[in-house]
DNA sequence: AAAGTTAACTTGCAAAATGCAATCTAATTT
DNA sequence: AAATTAGATTGCATTTTGCAAGTTAACTTT
């Protein structure tokens, strides 16, 4: 999409801010592969499952490093690699990233199973904590496992009639 | 982008899953005029300050119809005008976009006033259940003020330093 | 009642972005 | 030395977005 330039159009709507930097299909997903699956290398973004082309890929990533979201370094086993890394700004979207799983779980019939949407969905705080954990530590052991894609039935989108989502119920305490 | 058909494309994982939907430049901020601004026409969506072109605005609004995030009802004081609205599905994007705002907000240079952010910050539950109250009793009017772009500095992106932003600090009670 | 304005799109076309697959180069492995 | 691989880049086709004009019916003004 041909966004107008920061200069230009920049609203003053903090959404629309972030919109124009994460605003489109792959953006997240390389977030979400580095934060969640502990992703590193260009090679294993390639082959996360959603079919990027590596021109994407390589514009998306160069993007984020721009951003400030991610950052480089380089890999110590291998001098072609690098490796991807979220910064603080990048680590500090886990909590996007962790509503919009929430919600979709919800909604959209997905391969996450449930019980472990109600326990992320009920313990917020901790998955976020171990979220940082793991960033800090620069641990590259997954948090979830790839999901599945769900059976091919397209009838009755969702998975389990959706929960009651009124806000009161996710107070916080 | 040419995405994928969804029989051909469908990843298990459910950040992908919803990124399919809303993965764009305009999706969620629609949702955002929705949600907290409260507009409903063609028309407002259209002054919304981004600059959306109407030919992209009529295939959003369709797309987050087909997804069920939103709806039509003819509007009663005036034959031609639509009401969008969100439904149960599109008022449970409130985390998200509350998230988003909060990051963005932390991260970037946007026209939202420190003291408005961390009062949501720190009052998550109450900002969303006033979302949803407002949106179960069809309250037009906006939660928040459009904010105006920030001031044309582009030195030093962040307005003041970043919060540590430590997932601890932020855990529900 | 006629003329002017407006709401909600639609349309035609240009520009930009994305997608596909081949290609390239340097590092590594066989 | 030959083969393979990591991380891109490239050429081109397709799709999407953006711009601005156009359309039609409903509404407002004259």
């Amino acid at each position: 999409m041909a966004r107008k330039t920061n200069a230009e159009r920049r609203s003053g709507c903090p959404v629309s801010i972030a919109l124009e930097i994460f605003g489109d299909r792959w953006s997240l997903l390389l977030v979400r592969d580095m934060m969640v699956r502990g992703y590193r290398t260009f090679r294993e973004f390639q082959r996360s499952g959603e079919g990027i082309a590596t021109n994407i890929l390589a514009d998306r990533l160069q993007k984020l490093e721009a951003a400030g979201i991610a950052e480089r370094e380089p890999a110590a086993e291998d001098g072609r690699s690098t490796h991807y890394r979220l910064t603080e700004k990048g680590i500090a979207l886990a909590p996007v990233l962790l509503e919009i799983l929430i919600w979709s779980a919800r909604h959209e019939q997905t391969g996450a199973p449930c019980a472990v949407i109600d326990q992320m969905e009920q313990n917020r705080a901790a998955v976020l904590a171990e979220t940082y954990r793991r960033w800090v530590e620069r641990d590259p052991r997954p948090i979830l496992p790839p999901f599945e894609a769900p059976a091919d039935k397209r009838a009755g989108k969702e998975k389990h009639p959706a929960r009651k989502n009124s806000p009161k119920g996710r107070a916080k305490p």
